[in-house]
DNA sequence: CTGAAAGCGCTAACAT
DNA sequence: ATGTTAGCGCTTTCAG
């Protein structure tokens, strides 16, 4: 195979102009000191001047590392869960500029069949992984198989002793219902994701009801819905047609602007006939009018602690499992006392 | 280097236990078909049984063809763009999704210096890149020293003979004028980035002043802020200090969602006291409250344009420039016609 | 139709 | 402190 010619420099070219032996610069790169400071001098001269800029596929290939990290979102219901929920790329914005402090790039995939999530790690030989969503039993294997560190975000399986980025889900149901119960609110609707498949709105959900059991108040109301704009919109009406609650708690911000929007729609005015809140903080919640009052799981935070354990796994430190981040409520303009 | 013993098979693996050489699992693997029917079903076979994945750094070193585009975001003002407007994600989400069919991996990157820039390129040997936003001559220089097919999106320098996929801005520009004409404005407004540096908002002013000159109305007041959430709200402060005008047309919905947001604030109700239209038709149109009238960019046609056209000049094919992509207005509840 | 072997750029023993 | 050399896994002439 002929490649165009003088393309670029390779460790050897600039060795050789050097005076020296391929060796010398490959320790000059990776910080080896077993060079003297003359020739290293030298070395990093000629490399600036002839703009040596070194080749991954090589580094890779000779060490077995790739510098590559993947990021897998779960292909829900065949849409496009990237556009479905602004939650996902506020994440990725922060983990991105995060490991890339680390020397990685940051690659993107979605989880298609098992087979092909193999040949995408496999043969990318990605350093690391972060995982959104669900995973079958059999992703994991394939995971474990190749030893490859991983961090799971709002994962719940206690069975599965992995780095997971989570936070506290309780904590936070609990605080929305305390905000929506001192405001005066005795009947709460929860409306949030399937519940067998969403550990974290169930966690959520726990969270509200252990604050209204605190109250001697009765259980929320349980609407499950899907987990994005539509799913909230479609909601709505469900929760409309009795108007016995005066408040609503929403597993996701997505979810309750939807809510809102329809709810909007249908004449209830918010927050003086329902007062909602959210879960999440996207900056959506203050596009909306009125603005979003939700609990903030701090979304960059998020990200900027998921690079972090996932450096850390990929340098050996194993364990170092994070604490959860501490949710808090903020106060915006949905929610009010109920008006009788 | 010793790696871990017994890892993934290597096509010499699997030759020598087909009885065959590497070179000729290299020819079935990459479909040549300089072998016979019965050993290339053999050798098949093999690689299945033992989990064969062909290692993609190899690929990469030996051809010189990593199967790796970049796509890279403009750092605007330090700020993650990616999470300021959700329009990148929707177009990386779709983009994603036809470039794999080509079986590309899209690697994400911001811009950084333009020595950074070419490291990042060179060393991981981008096949292709998607450039976002505007760049400097040098960061050009570099691209095509190194031959890299690239895609431009919303540029608009004739004198870079580009691919370059955008929609019909101008024209964009001129359905939402007409539809507030028609609607009875006389007195609009425009509300866009910086006209300096961004062209296609530039268009759609443009567009909007041909419909106006058409209409023998005075052309739109100018009020160029930043193309943000944030910077829409700040510009309705300065678009109401004086109310001479019954509608406004953004450059983007962003900054259209960020204005309609204020103005509420500040007690306007739209449509009645203003109508807003926005451009780009983003998700977030229907989350807020009326729901935002907009010229529609078709975000997800526009990234598969995109990646059709680079998988298009990566397998060498030349020229092949897309036509702009038609806007057309969607009409929501954010226009009306003017009170009085 | 099949195999041997060189080479892609870099790393890491193992000398010297 | 520096050089030699053998891979890493795959592709691709060039010979059979």
């Amino acid at each position: 195979m002929k490649k165009a010619k003088r393309n670029k420099p390779s460790i050897y070219d600039i060795a050789q102009t050097v005076g020296v032996s391929a060796a010398a610069v490959s320790y000059v790169i990776n910080g080896k000191d077993k060079v003297s400071e003359k020739t290293k001098k030298k070395i990093l001269e000629t490399m600036a001047a002839m703009g040596y800029v070194i080749d991954q596929s090589a580094v890779s290939l000779s060490k077995g590392k790739s510098s590559l990290v993947g990021i897998c979102f779960p292909l829900e219901s065949s849409s496009l869960v990237f556009s479905d929920n602004p939650f996902y790329s506020e994440f990725l914005a922060n983990f991105e500029r995060e490991i890339s402090k680390g020397g990685y790039d940051t690659i993107i995939g979605y989880l298609k069949s098992p087979s092909d999530f193999e040949r995408w790690l496999i043969s990318r030989g990605l350093d690391g992984l972060v995982l959104f969503g669900l995973y079958s039993p059999e992703i994991f294997k394939i995971i474990h198989a190749h030893k490859t560190p991983y961090v799971l975000t709002d994962f719940y399986d206690p069975a599965l002793n992995a780095l997971s980025i989570r936070v506290d889900d309780a904590l936070g149901g609990y605080l929305a219902g305390k905000h929506l119960i001192e405001l005066g609110h005795k009947r709460i609707a929860f409306v949030g994701g399937e519940l067998a498949t969403s550990k974290v709105d169930s966690k959520r959900l726990e969270g509200l009801n252990a604050a209204l059991a605190e109250a001697m108040l009765p259980a929320a109301r349980l609407i499950e819905t899907s987990t994005n704009f539509e799913g909230g919109y479609l909601a709505a009406e469900e929760l409309l047609a009795s108007r016995d609650e005066t408040a609503v708690f929403c597993g996701s911000d997505i979810v309750a602007i939807g809510l809102m929007r329809r709810a909007q729609e249908l004449g209830v005015s918010i927050p003086e006939d329902l007062s909602v809140v959210g879960f999440d903080d996207l900056k959506a919640c203050t596009y909306v009018y009125p603005a979003l009052t939700t609990i903030a799981q701090n979304i960059p935070l998020k990200g900027q602690v998921a690079a972090t354990a996932l450096l850390e796994a990929m340098n050996g430190g194993e364990g170092m499992n994070f604490p959860p981040i501490e949710p808090r409520l903020i106060l915006r303009n949905s929610t009010a006392s109920p008006k009788k």
